[in-house]
RNA sequence: GGCGCCGUACCCAAGUGGUAAGGGAGAGGUCUGCAAAACCUUUAUGCGGCGGUUCGAAUCCGCCCGGCGCCUCCA
């Protein structure tokens, strides 16, 4: 079965076939950066991760695009909001670009911190005003868009189809209560363009239709469109950029090239917290660096990936350290075989068939990235090898090889787990001082004990354990980890 | 009001027509000086409720109850 997709636009799951064989183009809608991330941005963009990394596995070669949103993203209604990332900087007293500077570092620092790999291209708004400019006087010279006030609107009535993705119609929308209806739009539902900015606003440039900056929805298409073309494969975003985001990048994008714009649309769900959405303007949110201070960012990472992108995610600290002990026992398990590998001993051992847990796994992704049954596959995998390698004979080193090579391109590779910090401790470390001396009090404490001077073993142990070493007995002798 | 989603064991969470994955927690056991790790056994005749379709439904349909999202910024 081949890869298969839920794409919002058709409402179900489709065979994925990219426009231009062997290669997708990939666009993710990227942070408006006036804050710190929190657990949600983490979600969607750990998913999307595992997505590219998926199709890269798959043999796609995948042209990853991710935009920074600094200008241009108000923060209430469309046509009467503050700038987000003005606002801030008022509340900062610095320029507008040192927000911008600040949080896309910050952005960058927590994703890496997650194990996302960053994206290809991640081009800035303000950096593009040019082909937004030109798309605009596109969108007018096909009649698309009218300009009034020196601000330029889209015209939703000139698009048919506005209202495709989202599943709703422009008619309807107009009985709904929450409109704002006083406004120098022509119909409530047309959104803007390009914005008139008053001398006061520091963000602002020149153009047609006099100084101003673009519409939040407009940098998303022509940024997309630049580095993607004109029809592209995947366009991802929050379940909450549905609409009106995404239906407005449609309208603009297909009345201005006349081309279908996206083929493929994936909307991630989000993470609530007690049953409600976290967000910024609930202020229930948690952000990063704070969850960072008590959790292994890639336990958070590993917490996400249990459950689908597709479904809401519940955070609560019992969750994510319920997560975090079911990652250790991969870890365990990965580590093991590794040091198994190191021992590297002669022939002997069970061969271990990989097939049925591969098939299980890729199945599983195959099936519109379904990571936590990919993610069950490794748990009955990390079982089985856990009973051999317990049994006398244990695994042949053939067997163990490909074990550790699965673990790579599964675990490390695709879902991004268990890199560096089960690939240390005694593996990685010949020659530093530090493990010698680990070695050491082992062999004190192998006297002690053999001696059942239990107290000072003990006490070694417990010592050890303060400073992050865990120790741990088995028969052949005592092992140990870094914590 | 319009559109849509969800409700699975003590907790988290897959499964969307063929007889309930996985993780955590709990209980019992093997190993062990102890601890830890690991392994084994065990914990939902039932998937919010009530009807219906079907040989067969957690999965499809209807109604009801509860929760949530979008329709205004939000990953």
């Amino acid at each position: 079965m081949p890869l298969q997709i839920y794409n919002t636009l058709a409402r179900q799951k489709e065979t994925f076939k990219p426009i231009h064989e062997g290669r997708v183009g990939m666009y993710v809608c990227g942070p408006t950066v006036y804050g710190d991330s929190h657990i949600g941005h983490a979600k969607s963009y750990v998913s999307f991760d595992v997505i590219v990394r998926y199709l890269r596995f798959l043999g796609y070669k995948v042209l990853y695009v991710q935009n920074i949103t600094d200008v241009g993203h108000l923060t209430d209604d469309a046509d009467q909001g503050e700038d987000k990332i003005e606002k801030q900087s008022k509340l900062d007293r610095v320029h507008p670009m040192q927000v911008v500077e600040l949080y896309t570092r910050s952005y960058f620092e927590d994703m890496d911190a997650l194990g996302i790999q960053r994206p290809d291209i991640s081009p800035h708004a303000t950096g593009h005003i040019i082909e937004q400019i030109e798309m605009v006087k596109k969108l007018l010279a096909g009649g698309y868009a009218y300009e009034v006030n020196s601000s330029v609107y889209f015209d939703v009535h000139k698009f048919s189809e506005y209202g495709k993705l989202s599943g709703r119609n422009v008619e309807e929308m107009e009985s709904g209560a929450r409109i704002e209806v006083k406004s120098e739009k022509r119909h409530p539902a047309d959104f803007a363009l390009w914005k008139k900015a008053e001398p006061e606003h520091i963000m602002q440039w020149p153009s047609p239709w006099g100084s101003g900056y673009p519409g939040w929805h407009l940098e998303c298409s022509s940024m997309s469109m630049k580095y993607l073309g004109e029809s592209f494969d995947i366009h991802g975003g929050g379940i909450e950029n549905q609409f009106p985001h995404h239906e407005c990048e449609i309208a603009q994008s297909e009345c201005s090239t006349g081309k279908p714009f996206v083929k493929y649309w994936l909307h991630n769900n989000m993470v609530t917290v007690n049953g409600q959405k976290m967000g910024k303007s609930l202020g229930n949110f948690v952000t990063l660096k704070d969850a960072f201070k008590k959790f292994d960012p890639l336990v958070i990472r590993f917490f996400i990936l249990q459950s689908h992108y597709r479904s809401t995610l519940d955070f609560s600290e019992q969750a994510i350290e319920a997560a975090g002990k079911g990652l250790e026992k991969l870890q365990n398990t990965v580590q093991r075989v590794r040091v198994e590998i190191k021992k590297g001993k002669n022939g002997k051992g069970t061969l271990f068939d990989l097939a049925e847990y591969r098939k299980r796994f890729t199945e599983a992704m195959d099936d519109d990235f379904n990571t936590p049954q990919a993610i069950a596959a490794l748990f009955d995998l990390s079982r089985a090898v856990n009973d051999l390698l317990a049994q006398p004979n244990g695994i042949s080193l053939e067997s163990l090889h490909q074990i550790e090579t699965f673990f790579t391109d599964y675990g490390v590779n695709i879902l991004g787990l268990f890199g560096e910090k089960a690939a240390s401790s005694q593996l990685q470390t010949d020659g530093m001082i530090e493990p010698q001396l680990v070695e050491l009090l082992l062999a004190a404490r192998k006297e002690a004990r053999e001696n059942k001077f239990w107290l000072l073993s003990d006490k070694i142990r417990d010592r050890l354990k303060a400073l992050g070493v865990v120790l741990e007995d088995t028969k052949d002798g005592t092992s140990w980890k870094k914590a």
